[in-house]
DNA sequence: TTTACTTTGTGTCATAAATACACACTCTTT
DNA sequence: AAAGAGTGTGTATTTATGACACAAAGTAAA
């Protein structure tokens, strides 16, 4: 098939009836969806019924309705599993190996989110659905491992780079539980007191003037992620360097 | 349709037949294809032919074919129009609306490709193809002015984290020709000796005991990207900051 | 062949950022 | 009242970054 039957045809009309003709895959929508519980970073999977996969997890996912936007459906699957919205969302990569699944043929599209567990309604009721540690989950169905993968790298990346780990935490949280996030994602120790230094310094945390309760401690003062703070004062540079 | 159609049914079987009658959308693939010439940074474009586009650029691209990998689908478009193999191809992102294609539904992937524009025997031999200036590309065809700032962006990115640019260059280069190229990538001025200082002190610049011929005033040394010595001193860690 | 021109090649100093590290304080538990 | 556990804080050292100037090498033109 020639690129000009894509990009390049003659008019509107001979366009729409040659997308009829087009060939066509199966598209579905894979989420990693990521949540933080007892200092671990964590993956919502769902069981595999198949034969061919009996009993391995799998990623949550669905196919594309035909006319919802692609980002839409991601967000639908979310939606029905975990019953929240306004979830932190990225798409991550397109898998599309021939073979990757074994019904024929299935290119997807693969989203990792983050939700704060403790405001979900999961409808994990059945034990078909559960969370698993990150470094526990192994040997997933079709090419989910690599897709998994795949977006835990991404997310270390890109926890680093931009503010994202707050959509983990509750709405008010300690900075001990800031560290022990950051730890449980990069999978890393970090030094307290340089830590705290950094994200002062970033300067986008407000003091909520409250304290932790029911710690068997001293208890840690809690602060909130303030986003407009941190888009004033965001760095637009990196610098060369690898 | 529910999940359970997709991962969860209860046979290969049963799946094979469900397939069939999946939803199925047409999928394509475009290239956002880069290259380096007289000190600018360029892109690949095709004049679309299409009514509604009347003379507006676009990306080069085509349709998945039914048994063809994704990655094999944007080799294979890049390759028919540079002749050119041994490519860098990075995929970049999926855009998935419902109304980016006047024809119907076309769900694209897009992928960024650096090559070297003297090893390329391009088919640019009519005037529907050619190479533009980044900094003058607008109002591309379809939704392809979004895709190529996405891809452009990610560009900017990565070539700060890793020693993507070398692709755009020829084997041997100056210097300064690696510089003008971050400069043209980035949009930005650097400070030469600054710059020397930092791609030796990362080391894996070796030295071809060259110079360059034909340049009016002192020529430069020629260096070389080694790729075994990158791959050996490459950090692991960035740090956390934004 | 001399001079003007252009770009290469090089080092230091000043400032900013990253890291390593220890002790007193507060709250809970017994 | 004492022990336990984690919070809150600052400094000194090292490392990276950024600003900056001059001599040397080749070309071009007089």
């Amino acid at each position: 098939m020639k690129d000009s039957q894509l990009h390049n045809v003659k008019s509107l009309k001979a366009v729409q009836s040659e997308v009829q003709i087009y060939n066509k895959v199966a598209l579905s929508v894979d989420c990693v969806i990521f949540g933080f519980e007892e200092n671990k970073l964590k993956v919502l999977l769902i069981r595999s019924d198949m034969k061919k996969f009996q009993s391995r997890w799998s990623l949550l996912g669905d196919l594309l309705n035909p006319n919802e936007d692609l980002d839409d459906a991601a967000y639908r699957i979310l939606n029905q599993r975990t019953g929240m919205d306004d979830l932190y969302l990225e798409q991550v990569n397109t898998f599309g190996k021939v073979s990757r699944h074994p019904g024929g043929r299935v290119v997807t599209v693969a989203y990792y989110s983050l939700i704060n567990v403790l405001n979900h309604k999961l409808q994990i009721l059945d034990n078909e659905i559960h969370w698993h540690d990150v470094n526990a989950v192994t040997d997933l169905a079709f090419d989910h491992q690599d897709i998994f993968e795949t977006c835990l790298k991404r997310l270390q990346k890109r926890v680093q780079e931009h503010p994202l780990g707050f959509n983990l935490l509750p709405n008010k949280f300690s900075l001990r539980e800031l560290q022990n996030l950051y730890e449980a994602i990069l999978g890393i120790k970090l030094d307290r007191r340089n830590f705290r230094k950094k994200f002062f310094a970033m300067d986008f945390l407000v003091d909520m003037e409250e304290i932790e309760t029911n710690v068997p401690h001293r208890p840690g003062r809690l602060y909130q992620f303030d986003y407009e703070k941190y888009e004033k004062n965001k760095k637009k540079w990196s610098g060369i360097d690898f």
